[in-house]
DNA sequence: TTAAATAGCTGGAACGTTCCAACTATTTTG
DNA sequence: CAAAATAGTTGGAACGTTCCAGCTATTTAA
């Protein structure tokens, strides 16, 4: 083995730092000098930059972002980037682009996750504040009020909501048209024959439910179909809540031939379920998800459903931050990411045609 | 709607940044008094740090980490955690656990991800090294070599290898039992009587892919089964790959009665396979996985795979650490996390019994 | 030819903490 | 009772940058 082992080397305790000083010092100009290379500044000539540059590679310099940014009056290059979970599929998309997004524009992300708590939420947005982040992409928790997200502007932190936004509050918000999608796809089952649809998944206390839900209801009372109040199941969404969903709908109503999912996640429960009771997903029972993740179109039978671009959610979400770090006092704007409904085996063949 | 909106309330100028001082001032003590409260030093009586606590409380001071953190001369409380994936379900499992640790313990992880690509890694290492964390736990992308990691370590900053290692280094690690774990899973495709056993997925280019296949190879070797060399698919793990992988290897040899899949997610993709090509999982094919994903239990057939709790990688890669941060010269520590086999029904009742 | 403008560089003050040595009461010890 | 120890508090000097106003040559304008 060529390398040297760390146990070897017991002069790691970092002989000492090498601050934008010595670099100066080391290549014979003044701090400030170094300082405005690093910030690329014009009024430098090329040589000296030359000299710099190599001076800082020579001397072994690292650049101290603490340092700088207690200087700096705005930081903009750090932002906070909290979901609602860091191990749900959806929002490992989001934080994926973002991430890509971010480092594009030189900017830094500091990920987190409320949990969906809003206890969670606070503290780690506190966390964010004493980092002095430049602003917050925000996927807010459950019992957010508009008064808190107020409270965050007051004191100097732009934010923008995604994904769900906090009822009643006109705070910058990015969210799927997801009216729009659930109604597209509950007619397009409709329009296969179905009569008996259910509505999977979700929970009460966030925006994205009701919306979802008001699009399947659109769908359904235009057609005049009726929607007894147990086809609706909003036991929030994960694969586990699709099996229980499909069983106890199922077993209120056997006649039940199709299902709107909240989430692929929900259908993907459903599809398993599906499975363990025998039911064939796609000829006896149509099954619609809504996110197209990734797996979606691996599944077997491959996912109908509602897709909403994730790298959608990131770029806008981070153009619309740095627009608000820019312009603190701009009218906030919400901004609807458009969906396209995927139509793909699981919603069947045609019944009546 | 009774809360404020942000765009009637142009005064979100900042006022001023309310600092340590200004905290000291109203409650009548020093700035220094004031921080040690912060700090929560026993050297300050108690009801002086009830007043500044309230004082703190009174004029909405927020901390500033940055300036706390250029004055400290070791910062422990941040930390860089860099996985392979952001949107990777087993890497989002462990993204959640750090956080929850960390949490736990008052340090801030500052998760990223290296998207398999060495130099994505080399970008975002130096980033974190601009922050000034305190330590790094990283899941090293391909082409990491050991003078790299050496070259983090005589820097001053403490590293932790999860899930991987660079090969022939000697740096601290903690990985799975991968080579227990695929042994395990062998042996028991083997005891119920399947002879033809492939072994799908993984990177020649990362270690553990080697680990689990050495795994697979001792227990066919042991029970004198042949493997040819198509029998061994290493196409990366997806469930894309997944899918392709049995095709693959089906089309080499359609007697092949078993796969052990490097992944859950490659055993996702054959379980969609099979059930494309009619093959029954469970009893025309056994299938085990590697890493027992939450919803490896929920899949139809629910998954045999190898489990690797990702929340004992979490907390030992955050202790490992710690420990690290506080004693840089001590011994590097590989720590094993233990493996255990879920059998479920995906690899089938007994053949030959 | 002189005044004005510009390009390139510079030293010092500031940012908001923590650390340190020192200071004052108060309590304990011999 | 004096000396020593202790508990509680304090001001000032760092930390490593950025910003600002100013400085010196050089170039341009009049």
């Amino acid at each position: 083995m060529s390398s040297v082992n760390a146990w070897n080397v017991p002069n790691m305790i970092e002989p000492k730092r090498v601050t934008l000083h010595d670099v100066a010092k080391h290549v014979g100009v003044s701090k400030s000098t170094v300082s405005l290379v690093l910030q690329n500044s014009s009024s430098v000539s090329d040589t000296t930059r030359e000299r710099v540059l190599r001076g800082i590679d020579e001397t072994g310099y690292v650049y101290n972002r603490k340092a700088a940014a207690l200087r700096q009056t705005t930081s903009n290059d750090l932002i906070g980037v909290m979901v609602n979970g860091l191990n749900t599929p959806y929002s490992g998309e989001i934080l994926n682009h973002c991430e890509k997004v971010a480092l594009q524009r030189g900017i830094v992300p500091m990920f987190s996750s409320n949990a969906d708590q809003f206890a969670q939420q606070e503290n780690l947005v506190q966390i964010y504040m004493e980092y002095k982040v430049g602003g917050i992409i925000l996927c807010p928790a459950p019992q957010t009020s508009a008064s808190w997200l107020d409270k965050i502007w007051r004191s100097g932190f732009p934010l923008v909501q995604i994904m769900r936004e906090v009822p009643f509050s006109q705070f910058p918000a990015i969210v799927a048209d997801n009216r729009a999608g659930t109604y597209a796809a509950t007619l397009h089952l409709i329009q296969l024959g179905h009569q008996k649809i259910a509505f999977l998944g979700g929970r009460e206390d966030i925006s994205d439910y009701h919306e979802r839900l008001a699009g399947f209801m659109d769908a359904m009372n235009e057609a005049g179909l009726r929607v007894p109040t147990p086809y609706i199941q909003p036991i929030a969404q994960s694969r586990q809540a699709g099996r229980q969903a499909l069983k106890a709908v199922l077993d209120y109503d056997s006649g039940i031939s199709a299902v709107v999912c909240f989430s692929d996640v929900m259908a993907y429960g459903v599809l398993s379920e599906s499975r363990e009771l025998g039911i064939k997903v796609g000829s006896d029972l149509a099954v619609v998800g809504f996110d197209d993740l990734a797996d979606s179109r691996l599944t077997y039978p491959a996912l109908t459903t509602v897709q909403v671009e994730a790298s959608a959610f990131a770029s806008q979400a981070i153009d619309l931050l740095q627009f608000y770090m820019k312009n603190p006092q701009a009218k906030p704007e919400r901004l609807i990411v458009p969906v396209s409904l995927m139509v793909r085996e699981s919603c069947g063949a045609p019944k009546t045609l």
